[in-house]
RNA sequence: GCCCCCAUCGUCUAGGGGACUAGGACGUGGGCCUUUCAAGCCCAAAACCGGGGUUCGAAUCCCCGUGGGGGCACCA
């Protein structure tokens, strides 16, 4: 399962927008292989798009990717032996390859301007041809154009992309992409604004930081062989490349967006807000490209790390099933330690406003532990005990099939029991009240969901006597007093 | 329009010529448990896109359809 030799793999977000989970199982696996290896994992920032950019973006990319525990060895923050590891810091480094491409009659200076490529691809899409460049500038004299530029025309570097023959380029995942030479355009690599276009800053960069695995999107499909034509034509080694599929909706119809059916959230910052751990949602989103066997499906990230396998890797599309982070992450809460659920769960109790008392916090933990999927329902469930007495509706107090005096009666007597306790302790207490019940001749449940209301005010909450327990008999004795003074005053009217 | 990729239960997937009456998981339905909600346990329904080949034999290999997805920028 051990790769020998330790891969060198980057994670090269560009920064134009929020963090999502895409990008996020991307990282993940070049995350997995340099650690299985003990090699390298990188963090790039491309950001030679100066229209997009987004300041905040490349905060979030690693808030998020430190959320999730996905640390690197070297990157924009930390620096490292390959630095600078943002692209926008890098601009000598591509007009200098630019340039090379230039001179060895691989690339060549365009003049033409937006406004006539613009008409050029108008023309093609009437005549039903494929938008390309025209070649216009392709056959320009070399020293008439350098003669141009030195008169400071504006211009851009071209890849003289060959016009016959076709290039294979090997996907570790499909084997051999081909296509004929002619399909590909002269891109190009250089804009007028000095900066590189991705189809150059992503090569020089992978070759210049010794990368030696290139995990990607699906959508650089169509432009790979046109990558290999740039490797080739620059003389150096390919990595081994390795093509994600997209996450498709719920639906399975088109790519994953915000906007669609049943996504309830794509970002990974706001997953966390969500109540997600992140063992959660890698778990969840490793197995979406990626299997280990016919039936293991828990992972930790140290398992991931041991298991993770290219050869596991499959090329099709994933629709994304909320419900399945929901099981996923459900089992994570279930495996951690309390103190670790202590430390998940206060933040969100916190940030609903309420006070957070830490003995309480403690105690009930383990009650919630067994019944969460997201530690958002924690708050649901839970939330009352950092609040106020409730103030039940007086509807809610008449118990299951009974009359509001015979829920008036229950009441009363599960005071007096209450009442007869020095402490409580569930199991003398559960005891008496199912004793209790028998004698008013209610099932169980019934008696209970009367308490349940009187004691929390939801109909949905933590096991009804534990949860007394650790309100305490005064506090308990408070509540029921509340509910039976507000059901006494009900007259049963709608 | 052109190019590229993909194709097993609703979904994520196992499967890489015979071990397949196709396995697991989520979800769904039913049952057990039960103080609510969950969790847990048990059971059930549910798939090899179609057609041609290759082969003694195909979910597995090839071709053609079909369907789905992606790409065609001085964005990544």
């Amino acid at each position: 399962m051990l790769d020998p030799q330790p891969a060198r793999v980057r994670f090269a977000p560009s920064p134009t927008g929020r963090f999502h989970i895409g990008g996020a199982r991307t990282a993940l696996y070049d995350f997995l292989l340099a650690r299985q290896t003990g090699g390298q994992f990188i963090l790039r920032i491309e950001d030679t798009d100066r229209k997009r950019f987004v300041p905040s973006a490349e905060d979030e990319i690693i808030e998020s990717l430190h959320w999730l525990g996905l640390d690197w060895d070297e990157g924009p923050d930390i620096g490292g032996p390959y630095s600078p590891y943002r692209q926008s810091e890098r601009t000598d480094i591509y007009r200098q390859h630019a340039e090379e491409l230039v001179a060895h009659g691989h690339g060549y200076y365009c003049f033409c301007t937006p406004e006539r490529l613009s008409q050029v691809r108008q023309r093609q899409q009437k005549l039903k041809q494929p938008p390309r460049y025209d070649g216009l500038c392709r056959k320009l004299d070399i020293e008439e154009a350098r003669g141009r530029i030195a008169d400071g025309e504006s211009y851009v570097i071209r890849f003289k992309t060959p016009r016959e023959g076709s290039t294979a380029a090997v996907d570790l995942l499909r084997g051999p992409i081909t296509v004929e030479n002619s399909s590909l355009d002269d891109y190009i690599l250089l804009k007028s604004d000095g900066l590189p276009v991705y189809h150059l800053a992503a090569m020089v960069d992978d070759y210049l930081m010794e990368i030696t695995h290139v995990f990607r999107g699906s959508e650089w499909l169509p432009t790979f062989p046109l990558h290999v034509l740039i490797y080739e034509a620059l003389n150096w080694k390919q990595p081994i490349w390795v093509h994600l599929s997209i996450f498709l909706n719920p639906s399975g119809k088109g790519k994953m967006s915000k906007r669609d059916a049943g996504v309830r959230e794509i970002y990974v910052l706001d997953l966390k807000q969500m109540g997600y751990l992140p063992e959660g949602l890698l778990n969840w989103i490793a197995l979406m490209g990626w299997s280990y066997d016919d039936h293991t499906e828990f992972f930790t990230l140290e398992d991931l790390i041991e298991k993770f396998s290219l050869q596991k890797l499959h090329p099709s599309p994933a629709a994304v099933d909320y419900k399945k982070l929901d099981h996923f992450n459900g089992n994570h809460i279930r495996s951690l330690t309390t103190s670790e659920l202590v430390d998940q769960l206060r933040p969100h109790f916190e940030r609903e406003g309420l006070i957070v008392n830490e003995e309480i916090l403690q105690e009930i933990t383990p009650l919630v532990q067994e019944r969460i999927r997201t530690l958002e329902e924690a708050v649901e469930i839970a939330g009352f005990f950092f609040r106020e007495a409730p103030e039940p509706e007086p509807s809610e107090l008449v118990g299951k099939k009974m009359t509001i005096d015979e829920s008036i009666e229950a009441i009363r007597r599960s005071s007096e029991v209450v009442e007869s306790f020095t402490t409580l302790d569930v199991e003398s207490l559960e005891e008496a009240l199912r004793a209790l019940a028998e004698d008013l001749g209610l099932k169980a449940g019934q008696l209970f969901g009367i308490l349940r209301i009187a004691v929390t005010g939801q109909r949905i909450s933590t096991p009804l006597i534990e949860s007394m327990v650790v309100i305490g008999k005064e506090e308990v004795l408070n509540r029921i007093a509340h509910a039976l003074e507000k059901l006494e005053s009900y007259t049963g009217a709608t």
